[in-house]
DNA sequence: AGCACGCCGACT
DNA sequence: GTCGGCGTGCTC
């Protein structure tokens, strides 16, 4: 007789833990059961998360035997060790942790082959010849992969210089180990260019491609290729992560420092930290690639964990881009109120004029930023998310940019009734219309959420940009991201300030990475181009260094200021966030939580615990918000975190219902 | 979360 | 007398 203990299939939190049942079947760590729970004992699914030959006599007396266990579906073997630590260090339930490595679709388990991307020609083609730079990192990688123990790398690689080669390399020595690899894209719709690299190397029928917008049907088959082995590449967004592939030798995490690489949904983790995890469990390797590091990469490269790679210099040797800084507030001064700078305007004509083209770059889509009344200062804004709304002219709506709601634009003032109901502030619209009023016949597009939508796709758009069909491309990060056009002579970006002015600590981060990315637009083939920041902030620390292109200098006073802080990655930012029925009560809930918290943790402690205050965000699905910020050092993590789930447990027992009780740790935004 | 057990009001 | 209201508490 062996015993299992088992995670019910169950949403609640009151059932979170392990359930012991006696069996006699062949069960391991991951298998999926069947087994009767509570009083009519009817049959649950369940995961085993560790099996016993023996257990004390005591405990044995009541157990009920696990009915059947299903021999299709048996979660890879870390996923029981991998569960309980993202539960810890997440809060999620373990029934949370373990969907993780199901494939989505499991449900349906009928059906044909299904293999996306199949309509798609696949032309093989060899390994290009590599530059020196590529060589050198190459040299290091390599052996790393080929001795199979398990190493930490960050490969810092300048836009276009060439990382997705390193990548393919890197890939086919793990494949040569007779291991497998794993291939994260920041987004889904960036799946498509890599999925078509590695297949144009290394054929369709070893990748498998993961992620959420696939059928559940094609999800499950993907799912199943990786697990028996078929796939021995899986490409994906994070959730390919968690892929069953049989002696995982390679996690890749391509643009490392993208926000998306933070789950949004329980369990809500890093994928650079699950990815560590992960690859120290099979003795992989684990390569992060970015242009633009994050901090917790560059910290955990001076911690010894990451070794750093560096690509300097672009691929064909293109000299980096002049870039200017522009004083917002000079231009004001010398009576120029229009969005383009003088520097910017002149820089377009003498562009245009060379039969270049031109990408404008705001990172605010709509055409202005808010709505007010002019005579009571009275701010539109949206009921349910209670941010101000952006007007958007094509629409002639004013949108939330929260929740998608549009609503008619007033005629008068909603509180005053004066008919003075102006907005301000620029967006992307905006920015389109004012290159259509100053250069009229050029032909110019705008790429946002909105024409995205609007037009289908915004494959089209860059499709006409690629080809020269448009000369102006205008939008948001949707432009600066990992895309190569080979004739743009220039890149403004319209304010720098729109990232800056986010009351968040990563918004310098962000900022810097921004203009970064959307800085190496600009100048391919063999001429440097040029960027143009307009700016209110020139003598912000992520201005300067964005523009002297300076990456070192960046993270030198940025780490500076976090270490002060005590922001990530030098301490976890936990949010907890209480949400209540009633208005009155929130503070109230938040007051008790701050009170129980120091008690546990000893009031000297008190500094590093910020709030109650009411959430940003203070009204969500009829219930009101208040929120705590605890900062947790690495020294005192054991004794924080344990805090922090005796605090969940007491709620769970006390308030259960009436307090909805929230604990991210390190949200990528505080709202 | 389910689901049973339980202890008080209006029905044949 | 008993059908059923949903409060309380447990599920290996």
């Amino acid at each position: 007789m062996r015993y299992a203990d088992v995670i019910i299939e169950n949403t609640s939190p009151q059932t979170d833990h392990p359930f012991t049942y006696r069996t006699e079947l062949d069960v391991v760590p991951g298998s999926k059961v069947r087994v009767p729970f509570g009083r009519g004992s009817r049959p649950k699914d369940a995961y085993v998360l560790s099996v016993a030959e023996e257990i004390p006599e005591e405990r044995k007396k009541g157990l009920k035997a696990v009915l059947d266990a299903d021999p299709d579906v048996v979660l890879p073997p870390d996923a029981s060790e991998l569960s309980a630590w993202l539960r810890e260090r997440y809060f999620c339930k373990y029934i949370d942790a373990l969907h993780c490595y199901l494939p989505a679709g499991s449900a349906s388990k009928r059906g044909r082959q299904r293999v996306p991307y199949a309509a798609e020609e696949v032309v093989r083609e060899a390994a290009p010849q590599l530059t020196p730079q590529q060589e050198a990192v190459l040299a290091e990688l390599l052996p790393a992969v080929e001795d199979g123990r398990g190493a930490q790398f960050l490969l810092h690689g300048v836009t276009s210089s060439g990382k997705t080669e390193v990548y393919l390399r890197a890939a086919a020595a793990c494949l040569a180990q007779g291991r497998t690899v794993i291939m994260t894209v920041p987004e889904i719709s960036l799946t498509g260019q890599t999925v078509e690299r590695f297949f144009r190397r290394f054929g369709r029928e070893e990748i498998a491609v993961l992620h959420s917008k696939l059928s559940a049907g094609e999800r499950y088959d993907e799912w199943m290729r990786a697990r028996r082995g078929e796939a021995r590449i899986v490409i994906g967004a994070r959730s390919a992560l968690f892929a069953p592939l049989p002696d995982l030798g390679l996690i890749i995490l391509d643009e490392e420092h993208e926000s998306s690489y933070k789950s949004d949904m329980a369990p809500k983790y890093d994928s650079a930290e699950l990815a560590e995890r992960r690859a120290a469990w099979y003795g992989a390797v684990l390569l992060l690639g970015s242009a633009t590091p994050s901090l917790n990469a560059m910290k955990r490269v001076q911690d010894g964990a990451y070794r750093l790679l560096r690509l300097t210099e672009r691929f064909n040797k293109t000299p980096l881009p002049r870039v200017e800084v522009v004083d917002m507030r000079e231009e004001l001064k010398a009576g120029n109120r229009s969005i383009f700078s003088r520097s910017l305007y002149a820089k377009m004509q003498s562009c245009l004029a060379n039969g270049k083209q031109i990408i404008l770059f705001l990172n605010r889509r709509g055409y202005s930023t808010f709505l007010s009344c002019r005579s009571c200062g009275y701010v539109m804004q949206c009921p349910d998310c209670g941010i101000a709304l952006t007007y958007h002219k094509e629409a002639d709506a004013a949108v939330c940019h929260y929740c998608g709601r549009r609503f008619p634009l007033p005629k008068t003032c909603p509180d005053c009734g004066s008919k003075y109901i102006r907005h301000f502030g620029t967006g992307t619209e905006k920015v389109e219309e004012a290159v259509r009023e100053l250069f009229p016949e050029v032909p110019a597009e705008r790429l946002d959420l909105d024409s995205n939508r609007k037009k289908g796709s915004g494959d089209a758009i860059l499709k006409r940009f690629r080809k020269g069909q448009t000369k102006i491309l205008i939008g948001t990060q949707l432009v600066a991201k990992g895309l190569d056009f080979a004739n743009v002579g220039l890149v403004g970006v319209i304010s720098a300030d729109v990232s800056l002015n986010i009351p968040d600590f990563r918004s310098p981060e962000r900022t810097f990475q921004l203009i970064t990315q959307a800085a190496g637009r600009a100048g391919r083939g063999d001429e440097p181009g040029e960027v143009v920041i307009q700016t209110y902030s020139p003598e912000h620390y992520a201005v300067e260094a964005a523009a002297a292109q300076d990456p070192a200098r960046f993270y030198r006073t940025e780490e500076l200021l976090r270490r002060q802080l005590g922001y990530p990655p030098y301490c976890d930012l936990i949010q907890i966030v209480v949400a209540t029925e009633a208005e009155t009560e929130a503070m109230e809930a938040g007051t008790k939580i701050r009170a129980a918290l120091l008690r546990w943790l000893g009031a000297e402690e008190a500094p590093l615990l910020l709030g109650p205050h009411p959430a940003p965000i203070n009204k969500v699905n009829e219930r009101y918000r208040c929120q705590l910020l605890l900062k947790s050092p690495p020294a005192k993590e054991e004794r924080f975190f344990r805090a922090l789930r005796r605090l969940q447990e007491k709620v769970l027992a006390e308030k259960e219902g009436v307090w909805l009780l929230s604990i991210e740790v390190n949200p990528y935004s505080l709202l």
